[in-house]
Parts: structure tokens; sequence; C-alpha cells
DNA sequence: CTGTTAGCGCATTCAT
DNA sequence: ATGAATGCGCTAACAG
């Protein structure tokens, strides 16, 4: 690998010039710039990047924390992160991050002895006072999916309460009037949220909520399943039912097959998240859509303004939309 | 950030003997070893990544190249790749390949560009010569799912023929007698070694091999379609489908269910590659399965042994198996 | 076993 | 506009 010095030595010029057509920002000769130029061709000169970060103190690396959980999600997340970042000539170092805080700690400790520049988190289980620590005095963060007070400029999350709203509209509008609620951890903000839209849409079309007709279970295929026999259990007919999460749409539609429903005529469902699953389900599955790669590509975006000072636009926002498939009908009395 | 040598002024020793500890290399006094312990401790002091990596010449990063196509893999792999590096102290920087050869170029120019020690390559589009080249004269290349005669020990690879043997001998196994098969592009390696092993087993069972019951498309969705369609067309009776991908399987399946036929009663099936659809589809995909994630834990312990000069076990093999679920049945005159 | 010294390849003062 | 000198933080000869 030929270094500065030789390309100095070969176009006759010191390091200083070489470096500084490299770098273009000092203004070089025209005639010895293009001596330079040449030399870096005949030499297949490449510059060599950890010695240009230790010398600017700068990796030009953002490191990327995410969890294991779902395929979808992690492959999309990924990928718009690389893609845009890459584009700008930053890599991404990655991190995954097995359960358990501890586990977390350490991968962003990794990462961070990596001397990246600026970290990409997406965890559920970190501190909010971690986070913002590790924002305010170690490294510039921004967090994917997740809300703190503290720092809400590098927070992105989805607004989940339009998309409960959203789903249960769709299933109002269809002529549903009882309508079931198979509701994720709502000690999560984002389960909490989804909630509370699907309420408000009641609300709005008069009908008032009944807690008999929610259950709450965590995200996953065996408490969707659980959920739809608790509620039929208990007794209270409702011919529509909005799932917080794909999972839990698929764990209820097996349910309800193996319980020998028709579906979607004897039970409208929809789903939230629509991932791939949702369109492999049977009926495919009616669901409230939210890009993570938006999601994923402005955060990217918002630290190369912040950290890189590039000034790129940043569309503001990423809303929730519904796409409908063949898991909802119209209510038939 | 404190830097080495404020360690060693504070233990009140030289930058070296600091160096020493560190390394954990050559012996150190035990006085001298706990008092600059101390001082590190004191001090918070953290190694720069990036000036050991001038002074020695070595990142601890490997470089991975991985295509956009499905999350499953995408995922499996990047997670099982990055799990067994960071365990080694190595991180990994990823490119992620737009289609199209020139794309990945660029992107392993990048990766080489950013100094990485090693490249981990998933890719059907760069060319054998490129790879070969590469691995010889730039940077220890390890390639996955393929093969090239050239640098075979480089290469990891799963035995699709015996996966495509494993799935026909189990419909064989199951009393059918006349087995369509639905293959991937031949021209590609997998694909046809799926189908070469397809073959055995039938010549095994004393059946011959009729091209009338093979239908070649390419690995999506959509062909599984249109190659039941095609292969129903052409009159030949058959109780049992081959897919080569999950893929197909899942659009053939939902072709048969348009089509008015009673899975698996009427026609059992069975995928390849058992990824996360397999086991979302209705029936549930019986599918011949392997570890991708196996794979590449080896591939990356390879590269540790290799140019990290360590020592771990490799397990020479990961065999495909078979998944049985609900899409296959006995056959029943 | 320990300290001194000289790079690793580049960016960046500071003079000129 | 150009070149010489210095330092980024660390490793690795080398000498003692």
């Amino acid at each position: 690998m030929p270094t500065i010095y030789q390309v100095a030595e070969r176009a006759g010029v010191s390091l200083s010039t070489v470096s500084r057509v490299l770098n273009g920002k000092a203004s070089v000769n025209k005639a010895l710039k293009e001596r330079v130029d040449e030399a870096i061709k005949e030499l297949n000169y490449r510059p060599n990047a950890v010695a240009r970060s230790l010398a600017n103190n700068r990796t030009d690396s953002v490191g990327v924390l995410i969890p294991k959980r779902n395929a979808s999600v992690f492959s999309e997340t990924l990928q718009a992160l690389e893609c845009t970042l890459r584009k700008a000539h930053k890599h991404v170092v990655i991190a995954i991050g097995d359960p358990g805080i501890e586990a977390e700690k350490e991968a962003v400790e990794f990462l961070v002895s990596r001397n990246c520049d600026a970290l990409i988190i997406d965890s559920e289980t970190l501190s909010d006072e971690y986070l913002v620590n590790l924002n305010q005095t170690t490294l510039p963060t921004v967090l994917l999916d997740r809300h703190i007070d503290e720092i809400p400029d590098a927070c992105f999350t989805f607004n989940n309460e339009k998309g409960g709203y959203l789903a249960t509209r769709h299933l109002l509008e269809l002529g549903h009037k009882s309508i079931a609620y198979l509701s994720g951890p709502v000690s999560k903000a984002a389960a909490g949220s989804r909630l509370t839209g699907h309420k408000r849409a009641l609300l709005e079309a008069g009908l008032t909520v009944n807690p008999q007709l929610i259950f709450n279970g965590d995200a996953s295929e065996n408490d969707g399943e659980r959920g739809l026999l608790e509620l039929m259990a208990r007794d209270l007919p409702f011919s529509a039912l909005v799932c917080a999460s794909d999972g839990m749409a698929s764990g209820a539609i097996g349910c309800a097959r193996d319980l020998g429903m028709r579906l979607p005529h004897d039970l409208s469902i929809v789903g939230y998240d629509d991932m791939l699953i949702a369109h492999h389900l049977h009926p495919k599955l009616t669901a409230v859509h939210h890009s993570r790669a938006d999601m994923a590509a402005i955060a990217a975006t918002y630290i190369l303004n912040k950290v890189y000072g590039q000034t790129h636009h940043i569309q503001p926002s990423f809303e929730p939309s519904l796409v409908v498939r063949e898991s909802t009908l119209e209510f038939a009395n």
C-alpha cells in the first residue's frame, strides 16, 4: 500500500500538498494538483482510513445497537440505516443485543470502544437515565422507536395512537359494533398508545369501551391464541378483533381456525406492523402499516446532519396507514 | 479521554510497561502491574482502538457483504456472524449489496477502504475470478453459500443435493408415486443440486424421472403459482409436489387453494429453506431445513482461526434435515 | 524486566 | 500557495 509520502515524492511536492488536494479544503496550484492526481492514479493510492481517523479524531462510523427479535424489523431497519449511511461514506458497525440489560450495556460499551462517531440504538430495556447520560456525555445518540422526554430531538417514534385508531375505525366503517382488542403489554408506551387510539375510535363512534372486550398479553403468537380463547370465554359476542401485533393476529387466526370459525366471515381481524407474515397468513391480514425503513433512514439522516455537519432535509413525520387485505369483512347481521 | 501516557505517569512507569500489562504478552513485575492496573481504573482509561490499529496494522474488524433479499436469511446470517465475532472482540462492518454486480463491487471496495482484516461475502453475482483474486491478493475472504473450485477452503455451502433427496424421499415414504417438482433456476448451483437430489431419490425408489413433472422457474412466490398451474395443465396426475423454495411453496399453496383443492389431502407439498413463513403458511409447511446461522458461525470461526491465529475447533459440516409439519400426508389411493 | 526511541499514515499548525 | 515540523495514541524493536 502506497502512502501519502510516496505520492508526494512521485509528484515532486510535499505531503502537505497531497493532503490538500486529497481533502480539497485549501486551494492548490492547478499544475501541482494535476501532478498529484496523476501520481495518485499511477500508484493506485488509497488514503488509509485508520491513519486519517487518528489524525482527525473521527472514524466516520456509526454504531448500531439492535436487538435480535423478529427478522422483518431487524432487516428492514438495518438495511435502511446502512443504505443511507453508506451513501454518505459512513460505515455502520453493528452490535446485536442479546436480551438483557447487562448484555445491551456491554454491546454499547463495545461500540463506544470502537470509537464510533455516533450511536443509533433500538432498545427497550436500557434505562432512560442511561441513554440520556450516554447521549449527553459520551456520544451523540439517537433512539429508534422510543421516546424520552429529556432528549426529544434524539427520539424517533411512530404514531401508535393513530395506528390503533385507524385499525378500529376501519372496522367501525365496516359496520362492526362490538370490537374486541388483543393488547400488547401496556407497560410499554407503544402498546399503550395503540390501545388509546382504539378507545378513541370507539368513543368517537359513540360506542362505549368495554374492558371485557380487551385482553392484555405480550405480543406473542401464543398470547394471540390465549387471548382469543379468553375473550370468547367471557361470553360477550364480538364480530371483529383488533390485534396489537401481527404475531398475535397469527395466533388468533390459527386459534379461530381450530375452533372451526370461518374467516373473515365469522370474525374480522386486523393486525399491526404489517410484517412479512401478514401477507402469508390466510386470510391475508388487513393490518396497520408503518415503515421502519423510513424511520431508520430519517434517524440516520439526523446523525449525518448533527454529527457530520451535513444539511439534508429531514421530512418530519412518518404516519401509520392501514393496508386492507382479506381478513376483514363488512358486518353482516 | 486519558491516554496511555497519563496512565504511565500516574503509575510512575514508562508507557511501554503500561502497554505490556495492557496486552499481557510480555511479563511485568507484579507490583508494577498492580500500580498500572490501579492507575487504569482511577483514570477510567480505555485504549484507543484507532491508534492501536494504526500501530499494528490491524483493525479487528471484518467486513460483511450481504445482499438485501429475504429478511429471514439476512437476519439469521448477520446475527450469527456478529455474535461469534463479537465474542472474539472483532467487530463487523456491514455493506448491504444493492442488486447488480457493479454495486456489489463498490460495496466490497468500501469494505476494503475501511481496512477490514477480512471479508465475509454472500453474493451470487460477483464473478469467480473477482472473488478468487480478492481472496488471494487483497484480503482473506470467505464465501457464504457458494463454491469456487480454486479456493475450496474459503467456501461454505449447504448440501443441497441431500436436501432435495430428503424432500423427495419423505414423499416416497408416504407412498407417493407421482411427484412433481418446482425448481429454481438450474443455472444456479444450489437449485441444480436440489433437483439432482430429487432425481436420485426417484431413481433409488425404482421410479423414472419424468421431465413433464418438473417445472423450471425462479424461486419466487409468483413462479410457485405459475409452476403449479403449468404442471396441472400438462395433465399428468401427481399427488405430491416438491418446491425448491419456501416462496414457491407459498405461491403453490395459495394457487391450490384458489383452485379449490384441499391441502394436504389433495396434494402433499414440501418446501425448502424452512424460513419464518413455513410456520405461518396454512397448512404449516413441511420443509427441508438447514441452518444459515450454523454456516455463518462456522465461516466466522474460520476467519478467527485463519486471520487472527485463534484455534477454535471447526465442526466440519451442516447437513440439511427435514422438518415435518402439516403439508404432507400419506398417499391415499 | 524496564525504559527509550522510532515509527504507523495522515491532518494541521506554522512559517515562508 | 507551499513546505517543514509536530502530534494523534499506541506498538514494537532495541538497549540496558
